[in-house]
DNA sequence: ATTGATGTATCATATATCGATATACCTAAC
DNA sequence: GTTAGGTATATCGATATATGATACATCAAT
């Protein structure tokens, strides 16, 4: 994903796969970062496994282009980790997701590509 | 998609959108490169424009990997244009994109993001 | 024979990924 | 109360990817 891409969610297509994961693990509430990584990590059935450098450079590239923003509240009132950063999607984060995703879905859709298995004659 | 990854499909993953995209355009026969670039544009509905830098570097990283190769045979004896190279997946990069596609698609199943267009309460 | 679309390729630059490393806080066990 | 291990954010440098511009040759049709 480029620096800006002002306003318009599609403009943010093809999604950066780091840059989907992290907004997929986020998810509809919010989420920090150290949790956004383990998130990853189940919503892809452990197939992807982000480290730090990869997830911390793409929040800051994500709250740059308007995508994620912080939010100080912290969504469980039980703890009380100062540490933790809290990120949650903007309307154009959620469109600009949704757009990606409704591409993908369109995409994989349209080629037939889950029964590409090798076995299958063509 | 770093250098090499063996020959493991999984490891591919995430492909970067470029590979994926190439991957999907090229499809269960063969395609020429230019073929590739119109294609990726058709499959993405006009969202994702492939330029020939693009391309052609992922088709080399493809070739590197081992998920495409090239064909010298044409699809189309129609047409004795000697300077289009034509390529096709390989096993592993049927198995490759398979696995991916599934990927994606039970990511997107398991977040339900295709609902996340603003306007929707969470 | 000129024109415009087709076709492959490379370069320089910008973006993105990744592992390693650093630093500090939190919690539980001792 | 201090030590140990998991939690949490952050940065660095190396490597990998992506992109627009440019170049140059071939083809098809006029």
């Amino acid at each position: 994903m480029p620096q800006t891409r002002g306003h318009d969610p599609r403009a943010f297509a093809p999604l950066p796969p780091a840059a989907l994961h992290v907004l997929l693990a986020i998810g509809p509430d919010e989420r920090h970062g150290y949790a956004i990584m383990g998130e990853v990590g189940r919503i892809t059935n452990g197939a992807v496994r982000m480290g730090p450098g990869t997830l911390y450079g793409t929040i800051k590239r994500l709250l740059d282009n308007g995508l994620i923003e912080e939010c100080s509240k912290q969504a469980d009132p039980q703890r009380t980790d100062q540490r933790r950063r809290y990120y949650r999607l903007t309307s154009l984060g959620r469109t600009a997701v949704a757009s990606e995703v409704e591409r993908l879905q369109s995409m994989i859709n349209k080629t037939g590509a889950l029964k590409w298995a090798p076995g299958r004659q063509h």
